[in-house]
DNA sequence: TTGACATATTCCTATATAGGAATATAATAA
DNA sequence: TTATTATATTCCTATATAGGAATATGTCAA
């Protein structure tokens, strides 16, 4: 079986940075295609093609306005990845002392091999 | 050209949901490769390759011990994901007022419509 | 109607998987 | 040594891109 289609889910969508650029240029506020081709300098059909898996699987919205199309972000489809990473944040906290995580972690470590080294 | 490979990035690495059930098992915990094929109930030849992709981009870090090898999470590579899609956290917060912000989104829409449209 | 403008789509191809099956490598115990 | 345990690697193949080039579609203005 090949890789997960990029255009099924968010995780996918943004694992290509081209599409991290544009969420990044959309946050909080509306661009339509052109605006987007002059300010990343990609050729057009570059930019709808990014845009269509975009919309897709709902990481943005299109609203049209005559020959014009503004894209916007749609939070919904951003937040599972921030539910999935925002976990392992305790990991790089200030307030979180990382000496003694790595005493804890080998501690545990050593009594759990205890148990498991047969 | 064809899509980003899954080796040379985080991002890439966590769009496989396989791989993201293995960051999630290691979260605060070492393990070794046989405890995560009894705990996800993969073969044992699959959750060995999805560590070697973790563990090239540097999500996870290996450590050896006789025969067994013990994998953990390696926080620094995970930090990019989650500075990336922080940012778009005020979208779905609750204190944030989503209708004063689609109000104040279409206003400005309207406005730059205007000197937008030539 | 016709041309210009804004955007989307199609066609083509090189590339990089992910999974299954079989096998290799390394370490330890008898 | 030899068997066993723990883990990694190789081989194979179907699949799904991403980008470039060319073109199609839709909308507005004169």
């Amino acid at each position: 079986m090949a890789r997960v289609p990029t255009t099924h889910d968010p995780f996918n969508a943004v694992a290509e940075p081209k599409r991290r650029a544009i969420m990044d240029l959309l946050q909080g506020r509306e661009l339509s295609v052109n605006e987007m081709v002059n300010l990343l300098d990609w050729t057009q059909p570059m930019v709808s093609k990014h845009l269509r898996v975009l919309k897709q699987v709902g990481l943005v919205v299109e609203r049209r306005d005559g020959r014009q199309r503004f894209y916007r972000i749609n939070a919904d489809q951003l937040k599972p990845i921030y539910d999935w990473v925002a976990p392992f944040e305790r990991y790089w906290r200030e307030s979180y002392d990382r000496l003694d995580e790595v005493l804890e972690q080998m501690q545990k470590s050593e009594i759990e091999n205890d148990n498991r080294k047969k």
